[in-house]
RNA sequence: GGCGAAAUAGCUCAGUUGGCUAGAGCACACGGUUCAUACCCGUGGUGUCGUGGGUUCAAAUCCCUCUUUCGCUACCA
């Protein structure tokens, strides 16, 4: 018999640097769905790997004095060695530096090239320069920008497109159609309304501005862009191959049946790569899961425990030093059962120590050692079944024999949690069970002795059903599991049985701790330790915060004359009603007045803007935002979060003195 | 501004097409127990189910108002 095919892939993960522990989670829900998938029986092809062309690269490695794909063989290997430290059960690791994903990029992208998918830009009147948009002859209103209404100006860099428009209507009827073909499906009005029903805007997909990434080879020139390259990975490690000469593995596999990523790529995904995909003639993906964001816990201080978590920036959280601190599994179980389906989750030291006493210690870890250690102190270690039942028993095999659909129907939705959860349900009736049975008062009666066997027996086979189940989420840990019990791990179809535990096998005598309690003083004070640590090293962390951004092209004085740059003084500041952003401000320059419009409400309140002397730029034709007219514009540095810092001057400067 | 989602116990959340005293886990308190990692089992909530209206025999669940939060998007001179 012949399993069918299961194919998933995660996103690619850049190699700017090492990933921290919201990247790792992805990998390791992704593991833990296809570890699963193979317990049901499927044939399962999982590939993760690493996205490593662009200009940031290119940058870095120049920073670091090495070239770029010395670079990035680094941080490949950082990524493979976080991702192995996980326990992660892939079966292919692409990098976009592979030479037969690189070659067949160029291939896809000369094909489609060819059949007009993708076209060389026309930019006389179509790019707009300070949008930095481009624009198609149909989108343009009066022949002028439909952003900003500005004449567009003739562009300084062109680039190949791919047309979207063409494939609209048959994405929007797959996406209709297929109702699970974006997950969780509130995403899919997202897109809908965002970008499919408003009308596409062709993608750029090449670059002339840097050369770190995949030639195009009718064109060296360019290099193709981000998506077409990074995307095209989940058919070219499969063996596509736009020739028609791909191998029996991609015919087999393809299409995905699941591509895990995460939520803020979805657009790529459930958009430009399946109009990718139809231009070259492929099958659409079964299904995108746009999996939530494992995010960090707020440094308040919470309950009256009194200590906060560090608040130092730069103070990430990696797997590798949560597991130093928890353990693999510890940490697999956190990430996967603090992540609900379509919220985001929080991590935090807290509560990680929590989830590991109550959950992993107390129910699963400590149930796994009394059981032993009454086996151990009543019959020697030897578990035998003798069958002397009693109605009690009925209600634990229920609960312990049930467990595998729940988990089941869970899985089918990719509600990872709310397996696990059920699995934990099993661990619970066992702990219950034996309040239930009491051994230890059969222990002291004689005639009891067969009675507290056959408890003793279920309470093995239960803790062994539920330890098989949890195989695909927490692997070390069920294998421990047997290895204590000297058990054999169940197949999916022995779970519909309660009973297979051989009799008359013993189980070890020196139970080792599965889970040990952590206090979590004690953990907050190492990782106080651990932070200060990290913090010595200044010229480290200064390296860090430096911020890479694409490179404009060179310009001359003449060009930087004509900017007219003053000192300006805020004299009244006020919310624009109709907006989220911006701010309306009424700044003297000089002896005149300007009003300009700034979108730094999420920053900076409208009180706290008076008085301020800031930088603006004065001679800049004034635009309509939001119904009002704009002057100027206030300049401002802006960080790698968004994070906005209006430019003053150092020294104390009258309103309207020249900036130069 | 546009589209969408959500507001339920101290915390994180379940509550299917409206139906009986509104649930789970964690935390907390008390009781029980002792095989075990001070663990396990049991018991404990006066929660205005965000506000105000409406439909209905009956609404956390449907409709409208308002408030707040969030997501995507536009804008961010």
């Amino acid at each position: 018999m012949s399993k069918k095919p299961f194919y998933m892939t995660t996103a690619i993960a850049y190699t700017s640097g090492k990933p921290h522990i919201g990247n790792t989670y992805e990998v390791v829900l992704a593991d833990s769905i296809a570890r699963f998938k193979r317990f049901e029986g499927y044939e399962v092809f999982f590939q993760t790997g690493t996205d490593e062309h662009g200009q940031k690269i290119e940058l870095k490695a120049a920073e670091a004095g090495v070239t770029p794909k010395q670079f990035v063989d680094g941080v490949a290997g950082t990524i493979k060695d976080i991702w192995d430290l996980m326990n992660t059960s892939y079966d292919k690791f692409i990098r976009t530096t592979d030479e037969d994903h690189e070659k067949q990029v160029q291939k896809i992208f000369k094909k489609l090239y060819e059949q007009g998918d993708i076209y060389k830009g026309e930019y006389e009147g179509m790019y707009c320069t300070p949008c930095e948009s481009f624009f198609t002859a149909s989108q343009l209103v009066d022949g002028k920008c439909p952003d900003c209404g500005r004449p567009c100006e003739p562009a300084k860099e062109e680039a190949y497109f791919l047309k979207l428009s063409k494939y609209t209507d048959r994405l929007i009827e797959h996406i209709n159609t297929h109702p699970e073909f974006i997950q969780p499906e509130s995403r899919k009005n997202e897109m809908m309304n965002n970008f499919l029903l408003p009308g596409l805007q062709d993608l750029c997909v090449s670059r002339t501005s840097f050369k770190w990434g995949i030639p195009v080879d009718f064109d060296d020139r360019h290099v193709v862009y981000v998506w077409l390259d990074a995307l095209s990975n989940y058919i070219t490690g499969i063996g596509y191959d736009c020739d028609g000469n791909s191998t029996e593995q991609f015919n087999k596999f393809w299409p995905a049946d699941l591509h895990l990523i995460g939520k803020d790529i979805l657009r790529f995904h459930t958009i430009y790569w399946p109009i990718m995909l139809m231009a070259l003639d492929l099958p659409l993906p079964k299904q995108v899961f746009g999996h939530p964001w494992l995010l960090q816990a707020d440094n308040s201080a919470k309950d009256g425990e009194g200590v906060k978590m560090s608040k130092s920036r730069g103070n990430v959280l990696y797997a590798d030093t949560l597991v130093d601190f928890f353990g693999v599994d510890a940490v697999r179980y956190f990430v996967l059962h603090e992540m609900p389906f379509d919220n985001d989750g929080v991590i935090s030291w807290e509560l990680m120590v929590e989830r590991l006493n109550s959950d992993l210690a107390n129910t699963l870890g400590n149930l796994v050692n009394r059981t032993i250690s009454m086996s151990n102190k009543y019959f020697g270690g030897v578990v035998n079944n003798t069958n002397v039942s009693e109605e009690v028993d009925e209600d634990l095999k229920k609960v312990v024999l049930g467990a595998k659909d729940k988990v089941v129907a869970k899985m089918a939705h990719l509600r990872v949690a709310d397996a696990i959860s059920e699995i934990f349900t099993v661990f619970k009736r066992c702990n219950k069970y034996i309040d239930e049975t009491m051994p230890w008062a059969l222990a002291k009666d004689e005639e009891k002795k067969a009675r507290l066997e056959t408890v003793l027996y279920n309470l093995v086979e239960g803790i062994t059903i539920g330890a098989s189940l949890l195989k695909s989420f927490m692997p070390e840990t069920a294998d421990k599991i047997f290895a204590q019990l000297n058990a054999t791990e169940r197949t999916i179809e022995d779970l519909d049985t309660f009973g297979k535990y051989v009799s008359g096998t013993k189980v070890t005598d020196k139970p080792e701790i599965l889970f040990a309690r952590l206090d979590l003083a004690e953990v907050l004070a190492k990782v106080e330790e651990m932070n200060k640590a990290n913090e010595t090293p200044e010229e480290v962390k200064v390296e860090e915060n430096v911020i890479d951004i694409e490179a404009k092209e060179e310009i001359t004085y003449d060009d930087f004359a004509k900017l007219q740059f003053q000192v300006g003084e805020i004299i009244a500041c006020e919310e624009v009603k109709k907006s989220k952003k911006l701010l309306c401000s009424q700044v003297r320059v000089g002896s005149s007045v300007k009003q300009i419009v700034s979108g730094i409400k999420a920053h900076y309140t409208a009180e706290e803007m008076v008085g301020k002397k800031v930088m603006v730029l004065v001679n800049l034709k004034p635009a309509t935002l939001a119904g009002i007219v704009s002057e100027g514009m206030l300049l401002c540095a802006e960080d790698e979060n968004g994070v906005l810092a209006l430019m003053t001057p150092e020294k104390p400067m009258p309103a309207g003195a020249e900036i130069c």
